[in-house]
DNA sequence: CGAGAATCGTTCCAGATCTGAATGATTCAT
DNA sequence: ATGAATCATTCAGATCTGGAACGATTCTCG
């Protein structure tokens, strides 16, 4: 009846909402689960270079690093070669609750595929990955991270 | 590195936000389609009952309906039975502009899986809807049609 | 038959959210 | 050295959202 289209427009809703509600108990939502994925990744980075990557507008990106900075999961730091900017560290703490979310990141993809044979949810990785890179999709980048609460 | 989750989220939201071009240029959005999806089905319904199956809440459907109806693509009638409710139908643009969106998605569809095999295609099908039906998703009924414009 | 509860579509409003332009501090270009 | 550009931030107008409330109608059940 319906192709593939349609079930994964849901299934990648559904799967983006049981997320959130997963680290939600962390206090977080999905976009700041974004920042520390790539602060994470490559510190020292500027709130302009993750307004690029994480497609988040830089004026969205200051309350949502407030918010870690006052939680102490993130380091707001002036280099002294360029003042405008800030660099973005983890703090230890940003360390610690980034294996978390990584961890819950892997329940959350055993439940979701829990209906898949090991065999099954290879292919199906390999499949869906070719057509988000044919589809001109960067791997990391979620687009749709703003629309998530 | 990473898992299907991830992917399945992102793409999720690369063919809704896909789909919602596609539309566009008939002056449509993805709730619009929903509904004439559902009312050319199963005619007669009432602005609840699409509101169950959609996931959209009542007072929202009503601007929406609002917008078809001053489109002639929708007609509210009241049932002598009971004066309460409005049975929804199509009109024959309606009709027209069903067809219409049935086949940009079924293009849509081809766009998206332009990087599989017509094996692989059915093979993802058959997967992605398993994986839908574990997870407890209705066929049909997409709980982010809200989200997307 | 009749009073109160329930249903349906609709409106209204307050709060959240988004967008785009503007600001101040700093650095770059030339 | 002056004007343009960059970065983080703020601000204000517009939009969106969700919940409560409303009027009309129908149902329940004594």
């Amino acid at each position: 009846m319906q192709g593939v289209t349609f079930t994964l427009s849901q299934l990648g809703f559904h799967v983006a909402t049981r997320f959130a509600e997963a680290i939600s108990p962390l206090g977080l939502v999905p976009p700041h689960v974004g920042i520390l994925q790539i602060v994470g990744r490559e510190p020292g980075q500027s709130q302009q270079a993750l307004s690029n990557k994480l497609g988040i507008p830089p004026n969205r990106l200051v309350a949502l690093i407030d918010e870690l900075e006052a939680r102490g999961l993130i380091r707001r730091e002036r280099p002294p070669t360029d003042r405008r900017v800030f660099a973005l560290h983890l703090t230890d703490d940003g360390e610690r609750m980034l294996r978390r979310v990584r961890d819950l990141g892997i329940e959350h993809e055993a439940a979701i595929t829990a209906a898949l044979s090991d065999e099954e949810r290879a292919t199906l990785a390999e499949q869906l990955r070719r057509i988000a890179a044919e589809q001109g999709l960067a791997p990391g980048v979620h687009p749709g991270l703003l629309k998530l609460r």
